[in-house]
DNA sequence: TCTAAATTATGATGGGCATCATCTAAAATG
DNA sequence: CATTTTAGATGATGCCCATCATAATTTAGA
């Protein structure tokens, strides 16, 4: 049953992907090392061929997420279109489709909950990149630069906390939010 | 063993307000039934004469999570200090000590992300308590009324997101996020 | 006082999970 | 081409949990 290397790198980025769509989904605690390998087309004893544990896959699987989640913000770099992508970026963040599709949307409001419970490990990716995300958001502010990243952290907040919200509410609430929190 | 029916009603109440705790500490997954009845000082096999499962227990630990944390804000009914209630609130809600001590804090950042996942009637619930907190941010805001509740709207969330936020965050970084959210 | 009802404790059951030992067959290696 | 290495499959282990049946014991009522 040997592969070779290049299809087992496939395969580990294949289990990473899946697990960071699985855990957007369900939640960390309920997407189990045989789900997330089932994902990806395998069962679950090659798993720690590929991860010293849950954990590691936790790991791999948030950093993937978020990876994919800031790409289509931080690709812009034409400081022309900046400020368009800026808009867009933040009506797709606080919108129906987001609240309702969280396998490929932001890990923040997805995963918080559980990973204000994790490890220091964690915790600094999550910083590490909610910090990127604050950056780039601060480009299309105004101010000095202290004040540009503040009122994108407000900004930020307002948006996780709204997508947040929207998907515990029943569907009525979830419009009343969209609305109050559009961009 | 048998108790009064008064002792049983204390009893019932103390396993709510427990649960209530712990679920906020912990997440609803991570708190078992035996581990809500050890909280009540009882084991876990009176549980079922209370509570139908564990859904049962969760609805009242939510109802009763949330009546806990908005009554300091309904209970000022004085227009004279209203305002300054209301700010009190604000200012707690963004605080470290809010941040570190989810056992007796919001429900909303605590559990938003395991009730996403949850059933209409907990929805129901959930969105209940959010109306009714924005209702009482609403009535310190400037604007029509629809004006007000949706400035109170984008307000409250904005803080459910910084609390959020700061809790997966390292020391710094629930700092920055703290100081750039202060009401 | 004595019987019956009811609350809590004890213990069992069945299911799910993370982890690991072992097996297999195919790729690396020489 | 022969041997070694190893990716993934199978299956087992041990733990935790929700739920429920039954036992023990005390209050409520006759």
């Amino acid at each position: 049953m040997r592969l070779s290397q290049q299809e087992m790198i496939l395969n580990h980025d294949r289990i990473v992907e899946g697990a960071s769509r699985l855990i957007r989904e369900r939640g960390i605690q309920n997407t189990s090392v045989a789900d997330a390998m089932k994902a990806a087309g395998m069962t679950h004893g090659g798993f720690y061929r590929h991860f010293n544990g849950k954990d590691a896959l936790l790991t791999e699987a948030l950093g993937y997420a978020f990876a994919e989640f800031l790409e289509p913000l931080e690709k812009s770099n034409d400081p022309q279109h900046l400020a368009q992508a800026i808009r867009a970026y933040k009506a797709m963040y606080v919108s129906e489709q987001h609240v309702n599709h969280p396998s490929l949307g932001c890990p923040m409001p997805a995963l918080g909950g559980e990973l204000s419970r994790a490890g220091a490990e964690i915790k600094e990716i999550f910083s590490t990149h909610l910090n990127r995300l604050i950056d780039a958001l601060a480009q299309s502010m105004t101010g000095s630069k202290n004040e540009k990243k503040k009122l994108a952290t407000r900004e930020l907040a307002m948006m996780v906390g709204a997508v947040l919200l929207a998907r515990a509410s029943n569907a009525q609430t979830v419009q009343t939010i969209l609305e109050a929190c559009e961009p």
